[in-house]
DNA sequence: TATGAATGAGCGTTCATTCAT
DNA sequence: CATGAATGAACGCTCATTCAT
């Protein structure tokens, strides 16, 4: 019984988290990082003190909705892994399809400041490495099915789709089409056998060392 | 005289206005749209209130800041256009070496109000639309070449571009490699001429009417 | 059965107010009079919901707190009274060694407000009123005594304390030689027997009408 | 005339910095520490961005009362020194009658963080330092004049005076009465011959290690 | 005309108090 | 009856913009 109530405050607290970490999502997403927390409060439908007891500050807020991000990406990730027939595929999925990616990368440009924020975040960092993993297995899976040119590392990949998928400021009918017009574009461009890249393979190892 | 000191002034005023712009650009870039006035009227050398004589709001700064840069990536494409031996040549020297253009493309996609506020702006506009007319011009004869494939347009390469070149929030040592390797896959991607990409090739009208 | 409950509830509460009582008598002396409630909750052990139900608001919370510190010093002066062997060696240990003592003097100076509330409050008066009577009376056999100088009332004594004994905000380490170099010279004012002091003796009637 | 024009801006400026000085004083004593800055500038008749301005936190401004009032008590002391013609009637007026010292003893034990603040402020620390020779000085002559006793040190003094001399929570009209005779005790303690006090007498230095 | 002082609205954050569980 | 989640008012501080000099 004692149980139970517990159950239920917690579910209430759970579900009053849950709608701020939403709110911010879409608010972060449409309005960027300096969106008035009290707005933020609103759309979640709570008052301004309650952010503040789950959130003591607006870093660990964007910290949290990160972390959410990355877990549906990583989610994604798996999923295209074990679901699709051949690694390009899978690859061509993630890269291509997964909107949780697409709203994960524009968040660490916001700032620099936001970058380290998140680095130092263990959690955030976990999801990185284990999407980065995957994501390093799709790729040398798909170069050895010789889909990939074999002179990109996925450290290529994750810096290329980070550059790429960022919110365009376009009338949003119209971001459908260019973006699976740059899309294709891309893939053309990672399929391309020819001549050497400059440089040496981006790897997640790279990556980490930011 | 009186001429003489009207002129006088002019000259000064417009020393003024031209160092605002330069802080105002440098300032920018760094620190993202948001930084101060006071700062930018400091590293201007002039006071707030000179500041503000000249751009009654930080809309209007931003403008000519823009402006500024249009011109300068104007100049840079007259200059690709005329001195590059082939269309290709042009066109990579242009997408892949304009630092005009870099600095130019992360402005609008500060906000959507950003946005607006430069398509509204008939300076930017007529700079714009010389430039994208210009780019029409390399982008069609490097097809008529044979070096890019056919079925993309200048706008394709305009929204590509504008994705693509931004900063990195990486450490800056690393930033260089990593911008060449990418736009080393852009081009193979453009010079590939595989099957049709989705959508129709995106025209500078297209863009236009956002 | 009931009875019985109501009784074990009874002490439960009992507990729980000793408990805030006393973990306000800390924080209020350590932090001052606006240490958050939460704080002084956590360390009672107990919610703030708890804390409020006990005490509708803060300032009921400091009259409690006061209430009971006036009763500790009441219990010192009757026993400095009836232990000590004269007048004036109750004298000095009420007024120079009651710890209790200090820790009430501190109190109403936080404020006038505080002040004022603590005047209204009829349990504290009656403590208040009972300890300045034995004061009283210590104060006129030590002068009987010869011990005390013949100009002075308890009311002189009581402000003089109350000035005297506060925080010092210095290392804990010096305090104790310092407060007990000025009790010292306190001491010798108060014996001195030469001419008069201004005004006229100070009365617990006096302190009354404040 | 560019220095006249200054000049007036600078007079303007100076105003306002005074103005905001004097209600932060009153302000300050009458309601401690925590007055919201906008009461402050209220009554400065100033905004709040003028404070903010002049003081770039409450902090800055507590120091700059703090070293106003210094300032007054070391001509305060200074006076004492040269106007009086006995060492002891000096240390009388400055110890018994100096607003200013009053004001200015009730600062330091706000807080301890203010105590720390105000030792690192070397403005103030110089002030104090000037005090506190005036006063040894002072302390000094009236021991060789046989006045004052001669097992106290100037930091005695200075102790048992800033413990002293703090406002007492009763209707004014009986503060100036009681406070007479305060005084008149304590001076009477500090004539008196008799045997020691415990410990070593406090020296300025003592103080400074604070 | 250039300056920088003044203004005040706006946002982040804290905490006293209320109330659902 | 205990708990601690929710609320929102209040205050610190910043900065865009105006205006006296």
């Amino acid at each position: 019984m004692t149980a139970d109530v517990e159950v239920r405050l917690r579910a209430d607290a759970r579900r009053n988290r849950d709608q701020i970490i939403a709110a911010a999502k879409v608010m972060f997403t449409e309005d960027g990082p300096e969106v008035p927390m009290e707005e933020i409060a609103r759309r979640a439908g709570v008052g301004v003190g309650t952010l503040y007891r789950r959130f003591p500050d607006r870093e660990a807020l964007i910290r949290a909705v990160a972390q959410s991000n990355f877990a549906d990406v990583l989610a994604d990730a798996k999923a295209a892994e074990t679901e699709e027939p051949t690694a390009w595929d899978a690859f061509v999925r993630l890269v291509g399809r997964s909107l949780a990616l697409r709203l994960t990368l524009q968040f660490p440009l916001w700032s620099l400041g936001m970058w380290e924020a998140m680095r130092d975040d263990l959690e955030i960092t976990r999801f990185r490495d284990e999407i980065l993993a995957i994501l390093d297995r799709i790729v040398v899976s798909a170069q050895q099915e010789g889909a990939l040119r074999p002179d990109v590392g996925s450290g290529d990949v994750a810096v290329l789709v980070s550059l790429l998928l960022r919110r365009m400021p376009v009338p949003t009918d119209r971001v459908a089409m260019m973006t699976d017009r740059i899309l294709a574009l891309l893939f053309d461009g990672l399929r391309a056998q020819p001549g050497g890249l400059p440089g040496q393979p981006i790897t997640p190892s790279d990556l980490g060392k930011d």
